[in-house]
Formats: structure tokens, C-alpha cells, sequence
RNA sequence: GGGGCUGUAGCUCAGUUGGGAGAGCGCGGCGUUCGCAACGCCGAGGCCGUCGGUUCGAUCCCGAUCAGCUCCA
């Protein structure tokens, strides 16, 4: 009996522990019952640009509590996503570590303070969620007398419970200025079996014993410059408390990761696992990582090498890196992330709006990464063979695992502690340097470099009139005669920026002209024109300045053209693609832009069909001058990282595209005619690179296209013509029909009226049609390539045994000596093969002769070779006769020479040498 | 823009004094079997990324180029 009831009470237990969604819901419900506004939490990415990610469920209120922002409530309260990597390589070792996690909070904007946050969150610890007051015990910041008198006095809990802690652990501050204060803390107490068992044991020690489950920070105070507190006038408070924490607490498990948050999505990678038992570390790795990767992504971010990215670059290679550990064959985050996502998703909807983006990201990185993995462990495996003694790895290595096989320096470390190795940092970081030192030396063009060393500053920003000019007289302000550069007082030249080339044009002193070679625009705007040659070009003198219209015309279709471009691959591929540099020239645009995978063939067929949509639509183009907080206001694309003026210039497509831009542009998309893509390919880890051309461009390169496919297509018709006749005459059969693959100069007159219309679609389609048929002859020739070379093998082997009838003797040996017409190396060894096995034992001279050229073979049989005959001997008589020598062992020499003619005379002489 | 690594059968990869291109998986056929799985036998499938150079001869050495990966700018 005693056993069945103990098993109704363990039963009961586990029906009562509270789950997380239970937890999430009691804790916005305690707090909205007392007068909180329950907000959404916000993204991982913080709209303060200068923090990297959101670490605090603070950080969106962080602008309320510097004074910057009015708040729109009095009293919130949040769950809020956070992701921290500054203890990454504790994740897995310990039972509270995580990258990702979430943050309950309750905050108060100027409303209660200390004595109304303490109860309540006493309150909701022992009422709500029934935690014996026992086991909880609080620690203050040791002069906050006043915090203590509240716990101790008004809610009772007894002085030997209650632990007045230093500045570090429990003052808060967001900087070295701005609010600040005081904290408190609730500690739960997991029991003495739990802990390290030291006497001094108490709140703050860094063992398992005493769970810190609640942080509540009472922001009174403003320390400004000086260091000094001040009190402020509307004190805040702000809390916090760990979900994966307080769910452990109140399942009373050991660890987060036996949480229900964690169950599920660990149990699934031990599924994957297929091992009885994988390494604990590496199972709790990958269930961190891969939560923390999957919210990341569905917030915006995708693997790059900087900033965010490599936040996230780091997370998913990590846990690859674990997911081999534990013998995870081929993908599994993809896998993973569904299941993070299908748990979390109500909470988070964001994610199953993004699981698709969610899914393709971690698969690309996943795949490149396993890519290099096997080989870069290989060469750690290598070196750590090499350095059993010292147990350090190499600067070098270090350096090549990052640089060649995209290991994060802190992956290495891990892999090399792991085997108690360590890294020479020193080396790592001199190598670093080495290659940015590289980087910037060849990153400089020549051109810029001078620019930089002559120092313009004194000039000034150059007044630009070529937003709506293309002439104008000037006066000139400076010639440097030695680089040929002219600075202007005004002019309509547009110095390279932003991505687009400077203008070219003419310089005009009365009836005289220089050319202007190109425009370079300095970082403080001085206009710099190159000039061809200076002739009479003096400081002061007047000058008509006029630009290359043609020219600019053609590079202003292009920028257009980019400015849709990049709108559309939004579009097409995501949010997630940004700018990452361009060129815009009269013949052509270069946009980089950050994805994570190649773009297939319908992928880019759509961008070019929606951009050319847009300019079928005839769109009108303006800019409008706005200020810098305006324009953002409105909405515009500013690229991040870029420096821009009070005055900005925004770039409007109709309400189709917004962006900030300094350059020229057509007045209506209409202009651009027709775009195209050209090609379409990796940059680097993630960013893509696409050429494209527009305007008067793209026609040329569409008909270009055509043109040339079509003259491959007629060269490849005759040229299989040409191979089927000679396959018939070598016994091989059939001949098939190819003047159905000639272009008709139809064909190319719809195609051209396609590009009229815009019509990329049906370009693509007449394109793709020339490069299939093109491809199909390509592959036919190929085959019947193939086909003659295995008739002339054949037909040698079967004429083979004809020449044993020629088999001469030679002091008792069986000789075989022979010129042919034209074989190859391939059908020479077929011949000797078959004679060889039909005479047994014998020595054989081929050779096959060409115009001016000869190959020879050389074989003898083994037996032979044994009774002292060597190839290689016959072969150094042999060949020099021909011009000629050869190599190879004694029972076969291949060789070669340049006089045919000699070959009768070669062969006698062989004949005359076994004589001997 | 610069540096490193990789490119061989449908897939995963071997392949050194430069001298007849291989394995495993997959595929096709046959056999054993009532059928499946498994196994055995046989077979197809390769201009060794492309172009050029050195060489009598290049998958191999050198150069260029393309593609993928990776790091730096």
C-alpha cells in the first residue's frame, strides 16, 4: 500500500509542476492585475544602433530611464528574448549557462519604487508560485539601509536571511554615467547537497546551492560627469528574472536544461545522435545554440563575418562542431530549428513567419561549414601530432584554421583545450595583422592613395551643379601640374561616390579644350578633375566646363537601375539583403549584397522580370532635400556605417523605392529601357555580387547573346556534320538530322522585339532556348568524339592479331616492329597488349607517325626482361635516330620524336642491336 | 580589391620519383528468395573544372582563368 501511495504523490507532483508557458502567462497576469501595461518584448536587434544585441529585458526601456523618452505607461511588464556571449565557452559545462534566454520583468517609469517592487515580487515568489519563504533568502547592496529596513521590517523576513552585498555585485549601472542604483536580489536555497559545502557558503558564492532567482534594480540616481550622485527626480525600477532559472526552481530539476523548455529539443538531438550515450556538454551546446541561432535569424540577422553575423557565424559552427562530436551525420539545424520553432512559436510568432528564411540560413552555413570542418580538423589533429610536447598550437595554424577553414579563434580554443592544448595567441593576432596590413596595402587604388597624401583639406566642399547642369563656367582654383588634377570653383563634373564614376568631359579655355579623364570627389568634397594634359591651365583663368552627356546619361540609367535592383532583391529574396557596396558606371551596375545562398535561375528571372516591370511602368524619379531625422522618418533606406550631412538627398522612385543617395539619376524609369542580369555569383561568406547592365547597355548584350550563340550554333552544326561522316566511314552508324537546331533570323528579330517591350521573361526564354540548343550540340560533339576514338580502338585491337604474321626473329626472340599512321598512345598499347598475349613472349617496337612528329612504344614481355632484354635500352637507340627519347621502365618505354622520316632506319637499327 | 583552400564517376572521396584513372555508396542486369531485406556475380557511368606552358609524354610540375569555400579590406 505504502508503495502505490507513494507513487499517487510522486504522480500528483509532476501533474502540479508548473510549466514555462504557465509561468510566462502567471507572471504578465500578476502584474497586470496591479496596474502594468503587459508590452510585446522586442527584437534580439535593438533599434539603438550602438549596442550589438539585446542583452537585458531593460534594454528597450533604456531610453526612458536615460531621460531621452517619455514613457507611454507608468508600469510594464515584459517577457523579453536576450542573447549574451560573453560566457559562451561556459555554455554546456554548467546547469545555468545559456546564450540565449529570457528575461521576466516589471518595470516602473517614475511610479512605485523599492517598498511597492519588493512585495510584489515577494508576493507572486511565495503566493503565485508557492515557494516556501524558507528557502529564500535576499541580499541588498551594503548601504542600502533603507531597502534592507523594507525586507527585514515591513515584509518580515528575518536578519540571518538577509545579506548586505558589495558595489560590484549589487549596484547597477547602465555606463560609468547616466542612472544608476541600488539592487536587491532573491535567492533560492537548493539545499546543502547542492552546494560546495564551504563553511562561508552563503548568497553569491559562485556554487549551485543558492539560485540568484530575481534581480530588482532601483534606479535613483544620475551619476554624472564629475562621478558624483545625484539623486534624480523620477526614480525607476527595473527587474528581472530568468525564466529557464525560476522554471528549474519550480520543477524542481537540477539543471535548465531538464526544464520543458530544453526536454523536447534534447531529447530530439539524442535522437539524432545515435549513440547510447552522447556527451552531456555537447547535447545542452546544441540546444543553446540552436534556440539562439533560430531567434537571431528570425530577428533579421544572417551568418556574416562582422558584428551580428558573426555572433551568429560563431553559434551555428559551434554547434556543428558539437553536432560531429556526438556522431550527427549530414544536416541537422534545419531539423533542430523546426522543432525551437513549432515550440515556440506561439509565444514568438516572428519565427514561424521567418521559418523558411530560418530553415535556408542555417542550412547554407551548415553545408559551407561542414565543407572545411573535416579538412581543418584534420590539420589540427596533424599539428597536435606535432606539438605533444609543448602542447601549443602555432600563431600560423591558429591563423590558417580561421583565415582558410573559417575556424573562429575561440573554436579553436575550445578544440585545443579539450586535448589540453593551447593557443599561441600572440602568433594568431601578428598573423591577423599581416593579412590586414595585406588587405589595406592592395585595397588603396593608386589614384585615391594620391589623393590622400596631397592634402586638399584647404579647398573646401566644391559647389556640385551637375544635378541639373551639364555645363558651366568656372574659374579655376588649383592645377597640380605633376598628377594632372584641377580643382574648380563650381562645376557640373561629378566626382566618383557612393558607388557611381566620376563624370568625363572637356575643359574649355576660349577656342582650346583639355579632357577630362575622370573625377574624384575627396572625404571633405573638394571636386578633383583629372585632366589628360594641361596646356595653358593656370590658377584663375576662366573655363567652360562640360560634361561627357552621353556618358552620364548611360551611368544615370544604371544608378536608377541599382536603386530598383536593390528594392526588388527585398523583395524576391527577404529582408535580409543589404547593400554591401556597388558600382555604377555608363556601361554597367555592380551591386553586392549580403544573402546567404546563390540565387537560382527563377530567382533571378524574377528580379529582372520585376525590374523591368518598374520600368515598363514609366515611374517618375525625384529627389527631395531633406534632413537627415526627416528622411529616416520617412522611411529611407540609409545604408549603416555611412556618414551623412544635415542635408540629405532623398532618392524617391514613385512609392515604389526609397533611399538615401548623392548621385545622379534618370527622371523616370521609363528612361532605363531594359534591364539585365548578367551574372550572378559569391563574393564571399554571404555576400553575392551581381552584374547587370541597363539602357542602351542591354540591348547591345542581349544581341551580343544571341549572336554569338547563334555563330556557336552554326560552327558546332558543321562540326558534327564533319564527326558523323567520319564515324560512318570507321563502320560506326546512324546520322542524325541537325539543321533543326539552326537559328532562324526570325528567331532573333522576336527577340529584339521582346527587349522593346520589356519583356525580360520572354528574353530569358529565347536565351535559354539558344544556350540549350548550343548545349545539346556541345554534348552530341562530345560524344562523338568518344564514339570515333572507341572505333579506332576497337578496329586496332581487331586488326591485332594480323600482325603476328609479321613477327620477325632476332638471335631466338620473337620481334614485333611496326610504323602506323596516325594512333594514339591508347591504340598503340591495345596492339601490343593483344599481341603480347598471343605470342607470349616477345619484344615490341610501335611507333605512330604524324607530320613532323612521332610516339613510339617500346614493350617486353616479362620473361624477357629476366633473361637481361631491356625497353629502356632498345628505347636509347631508338629514339635519338627520330630526334627524339623516351622513358619508362624496363618492361615498357613510351617515348616520342620529330622525324618521321628516320623510322625505317630506327627500326633496323633495333633489329641489329638484339642481334648482337 | 588582396590572401589561403578545394575542383577526379550521379554522391562521398582515394590517387607522388610525370608513363594504361580507383574505392565505397548509388544506378542497371542476372542469380539465390513465395516476396522483402540481405548477399553473390556482371555491367554502365570520367576530355581528372577550363585554357595555355614545360615535356617524347601532364590528373600530377608551372602560369592564367572560371566556380565553390574561407579570411582580411
Amino acid at each position: 500500500m505504502r508503495g502505490t501511495e507513494k507513487f499517487i504523490l510522486r504522480f500528483r507532483a509532476k501533474r502540479e509542476k508548473m510549466k514555462s508557458s504557465e509561468i510566462r502567462e502567471k507572471f504578465l497576469k500578476y502584474f497586470e492585475s496591479h496596474g502594468h501595461q503587459v508590452l510585446p518584448g522586442s527584437s534580439l536587434v535593438p533599434s539603438d544602433p550602438t549596442v550589438l544585441l539585446t542583452l537585458a529585458g531593460m534594454l528597450q526601456f533604456k531610453p526612458i530611464f536615460l531621460g531621452q523618452e517619455r514613457p507611454k505607461y507608468r508600469r510594464a511588464a515584459t517577457v523579453q528574448k536576450c542573447l549574451r556571449t560573453n560566457d559562451i565557452e561556459q555554455v554546456g559545462k554548467t546547469a545555468r549557462h545559456h546564450t540565449f534566454f529570457e528575461m521576466l520583468g516589471n518595470f516602473s517609469f517614475g511610479d512605485y519604487f523599492k517598498k511597492e517592487v519588493i512585495q510584489y515580487a515577494w508576493e507572486l515568489l511565495t503566493d503565485g508560485f508557492k515557494l516556501s519563504k524558507e528557502k529564500l533568502l535576499i541580499a541588498v547592496y551594503e548601504k542600502d539601509d533603507e531597502a534592507y529596513n523594507i525586507w527585514n521590517k515591513t515584509m518580515g523576513v528575518p536578519a540571518e536571511k538577509i545579506f548586505r552585498l558589495d558595489e560590484e555585485n549589487n549596484f547597477w549601472a547602465v555606463g560609468p554615467t547616466g542612472p544608476c542604483g541600488p539592487c536587491s536580489e532573491i535567492y533560492y536555497d537548493q539545499g546543502h547537497d547542492k552546494g560546495c559545502g564551504k563553511p562561508d557558503c552563503a548568497p553569491g558564492c559562485d556554487c549551485d546551492r543558492f539560485l540568484e532567482v530575481w534581480n530588482l534594480v532601483f534606479i535613483e540616481y544620475n551619476r554624472n560627469e564629475a562621478g558624483e550622485l545625484v539623486p534624480l527626480k523620477q526614480k525607476g525600477i527595473d527587474t528581472g528574472m530568468g525564466l529557464e532559472r525560476i522554471a528549474s526552481v519550480l520543477q524542481g530539476v537540477d539543471s535548465n536544461f531538464e526544464t520543458d523548455l530544453f526536454v523536447p529539443l534534447i531529447g530530439q538531438i539524442r535522437k539524432l545522435a545515435q549513440q547510447s550515450l552522447p556527451a552531456k556538454s555537447s547535447l545542452r551546446i546544441i540546444a543553446d545554440h540552436v534556440r539562439a541561432a533560430t531567434h537571431l535569424i528570425s530577428d533579421g540577422v544572417i551568418p556574416e563575418n562582422t558584428g551580428r553575423g558573426y555572433v551568429l557565424r560563431r553559434l551555428i559552427r559551434r554547434a556543428v562542431r558539437h553536432g560531429r562530436l556526438i556522431n550527427i551525420k549530414g544536416l541537422f539545424l534545419p531539423q533542430l530549428a523546426a522543432e525551437v520553432i513549432s515550440q515556440m512559436k506561439a509565444i514568438y510568432p516572428v519565427l514561424e513567419q521567418k521559418a523558411k528564411i530560418i530553415a535556408q540560413a542555417l542550412r547554407a552555413e551548415e553545408e559551407n561549414f561542414l565543407e572545411t570542418l573535416e579538412q581543418g580538423l584534420a590539420l589540427f589533429k596533424e599539428v597536435m601530432n606535432q606539438h605533444l610536447q609543448d602542447k601549443v598550437i602555432p600563431g600560423e595554424i591558429v591563423f590558417k584554421l580561421h583565415d582558410t577553414f573559417g575556424f573562429p579563434s575561440e573554436l579553436s580554443r575550445e578544440i585545443a583545450a579539450e586535448a589540453g592544448f593551447k593557443l599561441d595567441e600572440e602568433g594568431f593576432s601578428r598573423e591577423m595583422e599581416k593579412q590586414k596590413q595585406r588587405a589595406r596595402a592592395a585595397g588603396i587604388p593608386a589614384e585615391k592613395k594620391k589623393l590622400l597624401g596631397m592634402n586638399l583639406d584647404r579647398f573646401g566642399q566644391t559647389k556640385f551643379l551637375g544635378y541639373s547642369k551639364t555645363a558651366e563656367d568656372s574659374r579655376i582654383l588649383a592645377v597640380f601640374p605633376e598628377e594632372k588634377f584641377v580643382i574648380l570653383e563650381k562645376t557640373p563634373f561629378y566626382g566618383e561616390s557612393g558607388g557611381q564614376v566620376g563624370d568625363t568631359g572637356i575643359l574649355a579655355i576660349g577656342s582650346k579644350e583639355v579632357r577630362v579623364v575622370d573625377t574624384l570627389l575627396t572625404p571633405k568634397g573638394t571636386i578633383v578633375h583629372e585632366v589628360s594634359e594641361l596646356h595653358d591651365l593656370k590658377e584663375k583663368i576662366k573655363v567652360k566646363a562640360t560634361i561627357d552627356t552621353a556618358k552620364r546619361a548611360a551611368t544615370e540609367l544604371h544608378h536608377t537601375a541599382t536603386h530598383l535592383l536593390h528594392k526588388v532583391l527585398r523583395e524576391v529574396l527577404g529582408d535580409h539583403v543589404k547593400q554591401a557596396g556597388s558600382y555604377v558606371g555608363s556601361d554597367k551596375l555592380r551591386f553586392d549584397f549580403s544573402h546567404f545562398s546563390g540565387l537560382s535561375h527563377d530567382e533571378i528571372s524574377r528580379v529582372e522580370a520585376k525590374v523591368n516591370q518598374k520600368i515598363h511602368e514609366k515611374i517618375k524619379v525625384e529627389v527631395l532635400e531633406k534632413s537627415y531625422k526627416d528622411a529616416v522618418k520617412m522611411g529611407a533606406m540609409a545604408l549603416f556605417g555611412e556618414k551623412y550631412g544635415d542635408k540629405v538627398r532623398v532618392l524617391k522612385i514613385g512609392d515604389y523605392s526609397l533611399e538615401l543617395c548623392g548621385g545622379t539619376h534618370a527622371r523616370s524609369t521609363g528612361d532605363i529601357l531594359f534591364f539585365k542580369i548578367m551574372s550572378e555569383g559569391a563574393l564571399g561568406a554571404s555576400i553575392r555580387r551581381i552584374e547587370a547592365v541597363a539602357g542602351q547597355a542591354a540591348k547591345v548584350f542581349v544581341v551580343f547573346r544571341a549572336k554569338s550563340l547563334r555563330d556557336e550554333i552554326e560552327a558546332s552544326i558543321r562540326k558534327y556534320r564533319l564527326l558523323e561522316i567520319e564515324k560512318e566511314r570507321l563502320g560506326g552508324k546512324k546520322f542524325t538530322e541537325t539543321s533543326i537546331f539552326q537559328v532562324e533570323l526570325t528567331e532573333l528579330d522576336r527577340l529584339m522585339a521582346a527587349v522593346d517591350n520589356q519583356d525580360s521573361v520572354n528574353v530569358n526564354k529565347f536565351l535559354d532556348h539558344l544556350e540549350g540548343r548550343a548545349e545539346w550540340l556541345r554534348e552530341r560533339i562530345a560524344k562523338a568524339e568518344k564514339e570515333i576514338r572507341d572505333l579506332k580502338l576497337s578496329n586496332a585491337k581487331g586488326q591485332a592479331a594480323g600482325y603476328l604474321s609479321e613477327l620477325k626473329e632476332a638471335a631466338g626472340v620473337k620481334v614485333l616492329l611496326k610504323d602506323f599512321k596516325e594512333y594514339s598512345m591508347d591504340m598503340l598499347r591495345s596492339v601490343s597488349d593483344t599481341v603480347q598475349q598471343e605470342a607470349k613472349s616477345c619484344i615490341i617496337v610501335l611507333a605512330s607517325s604524324f607530320p613532323g612528329q612521332v610516339r613510339f612504344l617500346i614493350t617486353v614481355t616479362q620473361d624477357l626482361v629476366d633473361a637481361g632484354y631491356s625497353a629502356r635500352k632498345i628505347s636509347d637507340v631508338f629514339g635519338p635516330l627520330i630526334q627524339g627519347k623516351g622513358g619508362g621502365r624496363e618492361g615498357k618505354v613510351e617515348g616520342g620524336g620529330k622525324d618521321p622520316t628516320r623510322l625505317p632506319e630506327a627500326f633496323a637499327k633495333v633489329l641489329e642491336l638484339l642481334g648482337k
